[in-house]
DNA sequence: AAATTATGACTGACCAGTCGGTCATACAAG
DNA sequence: CTTGTATGACCGACTGGTCAGTCATAATTT
């Protein structure tokens, strides 16, 4: 049961901010999630601040990761795009309730945007995924199976879908339900970029 | 200068929520904000929690009016859809730094998923705004504008479109480069479900 | 001068983070 | 083998600070 206990941690911690939010999420309840003492959260992060920014790594992590997997395999630029998608959303699926804690990265985010100057963490992770939908965007156009558009534009418009389709799920919290939504989300979005 | 004392409060509210996050946004942050003393407030409204609430129907409101403009036009389906995203995008704009706000309201709602049974205030607003769009795209079917679709599904996918795209605006604050992605994404949209 | 409205000092609840202490385990000496 | 000793993971009571909400008083209006 006490395996790597960094990452039970942060398991738990998901768990409790998903379901009480960032700042009523205790540290005395992430521990007892967890089944350890308090003091001994503090053995493994610092901070509060750094088990969420722990988590923020987790969750990207793991999205690019299939992200990766994806650009290095030979499916048509089309096929790549309507992988993507599906993956994408199955992926939220697979989340399951823990699905809750992405409007605390965004909440979080959006304060970080009138604090620093700079980047959030979250915007990085944005910026590199819209580079990669840009290339799969243009080898499409170039092998004729997108029309002409603006790069730049629809990659954001292919972000905006998926954060949105994300809420929506959370919302709708019903498979069946989103299995519907889904199908047509992606026939939807072809439709609109293909040739 | 002393107008509408409890509209003043809910104003400096919604900047003050929106720099600091509703948790860390202070009741006294909010006073100074509308220049008046903390007893003050609390002769408005009876807690923190009250106005948030007033915050949210206020948004949502605002929203729901702009949207009632709309429906009663005698524009056609396509058209009325294409004003609707316009309309939609400019209100985010319109917005300004206040936008900020929105990521406050999902968490909020977020949150209430797992301890309410029943709607959030957010979800009636959607389950509305999705009847009307429902009827937008039935007439359009039937007027051979669009293509055969779900309607559900589509209209969970148009309110996943701008969510995200209000989320995308927040993020780019960059009036120029969001006009590209608003043209692509309203392009994109009516192409997918055009007929 | 009574009533209404505004104020900010005050209070009590709450919680992140600390720290002195416990105890299971490992290893060494007898 | 078993007694003694060292280690550090684990613990939760405690502290210091924060902040929502209250209330006695002050200012303003009627």
């Amino acid at each position: 049961m006490s395996g790597n206990k960094e990452q039970q941690i942060i398991e738990a911690a998901i768990r409790v901010f998903a379901r009480k939010g960032l700042e009523k999420g205790r540290i005395a309840d992430i521990a007892v999630d967890a089944g350890i003492g308090k003091g001994t959260v503090y053995e493994y992060f610092r901070s509060k601040e750094e088990i969420f920014t722990a988590i923020e790594s987790s969750v990207m992590q793991e999205m690019m990761n299939q992200l990766a997997g994806l650009v290095g395999s030979d499916l048509s630029p089309r096929n790549k795009l309507e992988a993507l998608l599906e993956q994408g959303m199955d992926a939220m699926i697979g989340m399951g309730d823990a699905i809750l804690i992405m409007t605390e990265l965004w909440a979080q985010a959006a304060r970080g945007l009138w604090h620093d100057s700079g980047d959030t963490f979250l915007e990085e992770v944005y910026e590199e995924f819209r580079v990669i939908v840009k290339e799969i965007l243009r080898a499409g156009v170039e092998a004729g199976q997108f029309r002409e558009m603006s790069y730049e534009g629809v990659a954001t418009l292919l972000l905006a879908f998926m954060d949105g389709l994300a809420w929506q799920y959370m919302l709708i919290r019903d498979h069946e339900k989103f299995e519907n939504v889904k199908k047509e989300a992606i026939r939807s979005f072809m439709r609109g970029i293909n040739k």
